[in-house]
DNA sequence: ATCCAGGTATGCA
DNA sequence: TGCATACCTGGA
């Protein structure tokens, strides 16, 4: 009776038991809120203390233990990709911990204060194709209105990957819808990039691969060259989705700290990321995504 | 109602 | 180079 029932039913995913990440990912509830929904990825929501999440073909659940360890489950049908994707998308094999005390907080009291605030921060490895995507969508919108952005597009483009659930739509499927299409996304202007450098990338399937393999400068200008993305995006995409964390995003809130507790009053955004290359040195995305998410915690508000 | 929000591309000194 | 301005849209 009740199995068949269940036939009938466009039956919800069972999920896994919760396991722990590993290699072990140490956060505070303060620290993985900033890290998943800070800025850096906008597919998470969290309800009740669980986190709900998204990126390629996967989904899943992660939530934080008392000892501070996370651990996740995932629909049952998916575990197994989500299992080997998840090491990846944490950064597992860095030890944030270590790269944060390379940095300049003993000689910087701002950084220092940001640190202390948000033990366990870190930066995610995201796919590539997704943070440029949602980078695009970003000029001048806020968190919220981005998030709502990417999951239009994933709803009406993207691959459904479970009942309601869809991946983010790919290069070659966006370069085929109309900029009237994307505008309904709430996308506005940003729907002409987005159009366009759909269409770019569409002619050069490999892009991704071979831009990771380059320098950090090189990659930039590679990136920099596709309608819509000036040196701020490009940073963020360089920070977030490919690991290269010498790269330091300055946007509206950075500017603001710079400018304020670092005396750069009328600098330029390109110098100021100069400035944060140099002194934050090989990790200063780093200290960057420290200093941006104590600024935008006091700054709400 | 007016302003502004995690920028970029353009046009002109 | 350097600065001002337009560009969509929704929420405060």
């Amino acid at each position: 009776m009740e199995l068949k029932e269940a036939a009938h039913r466009p039956s919800k995913p069972a999920w896994t038991p919760w396991r722990p990440i590993k290699p072990a990912v140490g956060f505070t509830a303060c620290s993985l809120a900033e890290t998943l929904d800070g800025g850096q990825a906008f597919r998470w929501r969290c309800d009740d203390g669980v986190w709900t999440g998204q990126w390629s073909d996967v989904v899943v659940r992660v939530r934080l233990r008392t000892d501070g360890a996370l651990e996740w489950s995932a629909p049952d049908v998916l575990a197994k990709r989500v299992s080997t994707s998840l090491p990846g998308y944490f950064a597992t094999g860095r030890d944030f911990a270590s790269l944060t005390d390379a940095l300049p907080w003993r000689s910087d009291h701002r950084l220092a204060i940001a640190i202390q605030a948000l033990t366990g921060l870190r930066i995610l490895r995201q796919p590539l194709d997704e943070t440029l995507l949602a980078f695009l969508c970003s000029p001048t919108k806020q968190i919220v209105q981005i998030k709502q952005i990417l999951a239009l597009l994933a709803k009406r483009f993207g691959a459904e990957i479970l009942p309601g659930m869809h991946a983010l739509p790919t290069w070659p499927v966006l370069a085929e819808v109309s900029e009237p299409e994307l505008r309904a996304c709430s996308l506005g202007f940003r729907a002409r990039h987005i159009k366009a450098a759909a269409v770019a990338l569409s002619e050069t399937p490999d892009w991704s691969n071979r831009v990771e393999c380059l320098p950090y400068p090189e990659a930039r200008e590679w990136l920099m060259r596709l309608p819509g993305v000036g040196e701020k995006i490009a940073d963020c995409v360089l920070l977030f989705g490919m690991g290269k964390l010498e790269s330091f995003p300055v946007d509206v809130w950075i500017l603001k700290v710079m400018c304020r507790r670092y005396g750069l009053e009328g600098w330029k955004n390109s110098w100021i990321a100069h400035f944060g290359r140099v002194h934050f040195g090989p990790a200063a995305g780093l200290a960057q995504q420290y200093l941006f998410a104590l600024e935008r915690r006091n700054g709400r508000q």
